[in-house]
DNA sequence: CGTCGGTTTGAACACCGTCAACGAGGGTGG
DNA sequence: CCACCCTCGTTGACGGTGTTCAAACCGACG
C-alpha cells in the first residue's frame, strides 16, 4: 500500500505485543458493554452487528487479518456493535492510549488510518445501497463477491472455488432477508449457472454475469495516495 | 467537544479561506468525476447518494455546516459519491495537501478527524440496520427525527416543529422505500398522532412514540474523549 | 441411534412497489 | 391577468417480492 519507516513498522508492531485467541462463536465485544479495548485481527475472520429490539441482527461488516477492530470504542463510552468471531480468531488487544500515542508521534499512520477508515465507509455505503435499492438475489451475489475477494487478498493462492464459512442465516442477517429467501436465491444463481455449490464450497462458474447481477465495486481499487507526506 | 488551541484553530481557519455558494439542487460533486478538492460546509443542507445502473438513488447521508464533505476524495482517484445541496449553501473548498498539513502538524486534529469519522460510520450502521431489519414505518420516523436533531444543533431554538426541507422522494431515497409508500407512512404516523402536519412543517406530538417506533439512537451522545492528550 | 444445527421445499400471506389519476401550488410566458 | 406547465403530494387498485409457518431432510457429533 504505502511503504513504512522501520519506526512506523515499530509503532505498528507495539499494537500487537499481546495475542488472544478466540473459538467460532466466540464473542469479542458486546453491544452496549462499557467500552474498553480496541484490537488488530490477526488470524480468523470476524464481523461486527447490531441486535434490533425485536430480537433481529444486522451484520454490518465482515473483517479480515490485519483490519482494526472496535475503533469505535476509542470514541463511545459503550460499544455501538458486537463482534463475534465466524471462524477460530487471534487478535491483539491495545489500549486506547496506545492508539493515542501512535497518532501523537507518526502523522503519516494517522493519515494511513484516515485512509482505512474511509475505505470502511465506502464499503458500508455500497451495502447500504445495497439494501435500499437492490433485489434480494443482487444482495446475494454481492455478499459472494465481496467475501471471495477479500478472502483472496490475505490468501493470494485463492482460485475459482472457495469455502464461504457464513450460514444462509448469516448471510441473511447481511442482506437483511430471511434465511429461507436466501436459500431460494442461491438456488436461482445456481439454476442461471452463475455459481455451483458442493458442501459449503461456492465456485464462480461466470463471474461476470455475477458481478453485474451484483452492481459489486471493489473499494480497494482506484486509490490515491500520492498526497501522503513522504517519509521521515 | 474539546477545547482547541489558538494554532489548532487557525489551522482550521485555513480550510476555510475561501468560499463557493450553490443553490437548491445544485451539485457540487458529481459520481466518478476525478476527485478533486475537499469541502467544509459552512452554511445550509446537503446530501451524498449514489446512482445505481437502473436508475434508482440511494442518498447516504445529510450534512450540516461545520461537517466536512467529500473526504473520500482524499482517498479515491474518482469520487464514489454525488453531492448535492438540499437548500441553498456556502462551502468553503481546500485541497487534499491542506489536510495532509494539517494533519502533519497538529496530531490532535488528526484525532478529532477520527472522532469525526467515528460518528458518521455509526450514524450510517444505524441506517444500515434500519434498511435491513424495520419496516418502512420504523425509517420514515428515523428520518424524521434525524433531520430534527441534526437541525437543533445548528439551531438550538428549534422547537417542537420544524420545516423538514425534504421532498417525499428524497425521503424514500432515503429510506429505500419509493414516493408513494413514503405518503402513506407519513399519512400512518399522523393518524396515529405520533406527528402533526401542515405545508412542509412538522410537529412531534408524541417523541417518545416516533422514537420508539424508529429505533433511534442520537450517536452524537455517549462520546468519550477522555484519552485525547492535551492541548500543547 | 438420537439429537441438533443447518438446509431445502411448499403454501399462504403481507408489505411494499407499480401504475394511474387527480389536485394544489408556483413559476413563466403570453 | 390568465393559461400553461411542472413539481410535488395524495389516493386507489392491483401485483410481486420477500416473509411466515410448517415439515422434511441431511450430516456431524455425542
Amino acid at each position: 500500500m504505502a511503504a513504512l519507516t522501520s519506526s512506523e513498522h515499530f509503532a505498528l508492531g507495539r499494537l500487537e505485543d499481546r495475542e488472544r485467541s478466540l473459538r467460532r462463536g466466540g464473542t469479542l465485544v458486546r453491544e452496549n458493554d462499557r467500552a474498553g479495548e480496541m484490537f488488530v485481527l490477526r488470524k480468523g475472520i470476524m464481523m461486527t452487528s447490531v441486535l434490533l429490539d425485536d430480537g433481529s441482527r444486522q451484520i454490518l461488516r465482515f473483517m479480515f487479518p490485519g483490519d482494526m477492530l472496535a475503533v469505535s470504542n476509542l470514541v463511545y463510552r459503550e460499544a455501538p456493535e458486537t463482534i463475534t468471531a465466524l471462524t477460530d480468531c487471534i487478535v491483539s488487544p491495545f489500549e486506547r492510549s496506545a492508539l493515542a500515542r501512535l497518532m501523537n508521534e507518526h502523522p503519516r499512520l494517522s493519515a494511513l488510518i484516515l485512509v482505512y477508515n474511509q475505505i470502511e465507509r465506502a464499503a458500508l455505503t455500497d451495502r447500504l445501497a445495497a439494501l435500499g435499492r437492490t433485489s434480494a438475489k443482487a444482495r446475494v451475489a454481492a455478499v459472494l463477491l465481496e467475501m471471495r475477494n477479500r478472502l483472496r487478498m490475505t490468501d493470494a493462492s485463492l482460485g475459482e472455488s472457495f469455502v464461504l464459512g457464513l450460514t444462509q442465516e448469516e448471510i441473511g442477517d447481511a442482506t437483511g432477508l430471511t434465511a429461507v429467501h436466501v436459500n431460494r436465491m442461491l438456488r436461482q444463481l445456481e439454476d442461471e449457472k452463475l455459481i455451483a455449490r458442493e458442501g459449503g464450497r461456492i465456485s464462480f462458474t461466470d463471474e461476470r454475469a455475477l458481478s453485474r447481477a451484483a452492481n459489486y465495486v471493489d473499494r480497494y481499487a482506484g486509490l490515491d495516495l500520492s498526497w501522503l507526506p513522504d517519509a521521515v
